[in-house]
DNA sequence: CTCACATACTCAACTTGTTGACTAGGTCGA
DNA sequence: TCGACCTAGTCAACAAGTTGAGTATGTGAG
């Protein structure tokens, strides 16, 4: 149901086809919002149908043609209303939770293994939010950028994803030496 | 796919009804895994006639009569294997987020207030998982908890849960200041 | 004495999300 | 010049998640 209100919000950055949609989802708002590029493509030709957005045909000679795609009015009043509603608490799913939450009866070693790529992943991830932000402030200190930015939305979504993936690091470690110090003792008793 | 597994994996701690696995769901698997009552009695159907759980009907006076499921050597397996599998990223689907997002053209009174509410959400969940870990250490040390117990996979996934609270009230206070002081700039500038 | 809340589910309809394959051209490196 | 990867999508089929209502009984608070 709110698929479309990420949409409407990415699209408040100017207008977009649903490739770069895509790729920006896949490069921010991934961080609280997932989804798949046909559930996209899907989800813009029913807002365009409802008249949330309008596409403008782009030919382009040696590509495909594109459709870019902006916001209507209708489209911005839904959004501000949506901003005003009462909001569904987060939804996770974890499948390396899971795994955790199984490891004693488990494999503990290739759970142990998930934790390292998970940890490893989690610090690319960091890299591209740092990145990303850097990009944002553009020289600017944060205070800076804060007093003169048009949008702080973008940022203060970024800064949440930069801290998960720094719990998440964290957590990671943690958990590796718990595993780990577990693993020590089971082969002690042996 | 895998709601089947974290099913089994709360099925380690002994047999139980899809009404108690609902609510222990709701209390602790939440944080990595949500799912309804409806998902659970389909999957647990599902899983019965795979042969991953077996049921046990007992009779009740006064009410209605409960199905005990427990795990079979079959989804004993199964779920070693998962835990051996490779993982999906994690999938967080946040609205409050896509508020944020969208707050700067949007109604950011509202989008304060909900980010409020959001973090009180937090800090009662803080309290509750607090609860729950007292209940697992049971009078002991972490140290002596993670020594003796025999599985320490709960309570990794309840720290998970308790730091991934912890940031998300940090972040609130973080984003209401950022937000206060912008509305202060914008009607200083009217 | 009633109302809310707890136990313990079931059913149906609908909306979302996922997977895999297909089209069609372009660029870049080995 | 071959294969891999990028742009920019479309289509179909299926799996999973969501919502709302219904059934039947019991307990405790006001």
């Amino acid at each position: 149901m709110s698929l479309r209100n990420a949409v409407m919000a990415a699209l408040l950055d100017g207008e977009s086809s649903g490739y770069d949609l895509a790729k920006a989802f896949d490069a921010s708002v991934a961080n609280f919002w997932i989804c798949t590029p046909q559930q996209l493509y899907r989800e813009l030709d029913r807002m365009e149908t409802d008249g949330l957005i309008e596409a403008r045909t782009v030919e382009q000679e040696r590509r495909p043609n594109k459709r870019l795609f902006s916001l209507t009015s209708k489209g911005r009043d839904e959004l501000t209303r949506f901003t005003a509603a009462q909001h569904k608490p987060t939804a996770i799913r974890d499948e390396l939770l899971v795994a955790v939450l199984a490891a004693d009866s488990g494999d503990v070693e290739a759970v142990k293994a998930s934790i390292r790529e998970r940890r490893q992943w989690a610090e690319a991830k960091i890299q591209r939010y740092e990145r990303l932000r850097a990009k944002l402030l553009d020289g600017r200190t944060e205070d800076e950028f804060l007093e003169t930015a048009e949008r702080v939305g973008p940022y203060l979504t970024l800064l949440r994803g930069l801290s998960f993936e720094r719990d998440n690091v964290r957590w990671c470690a943690r958990s590796l030496t718990v595993l780990e110090r577990r693993g020590a003792r089971l082969d002690a008793s042996t």
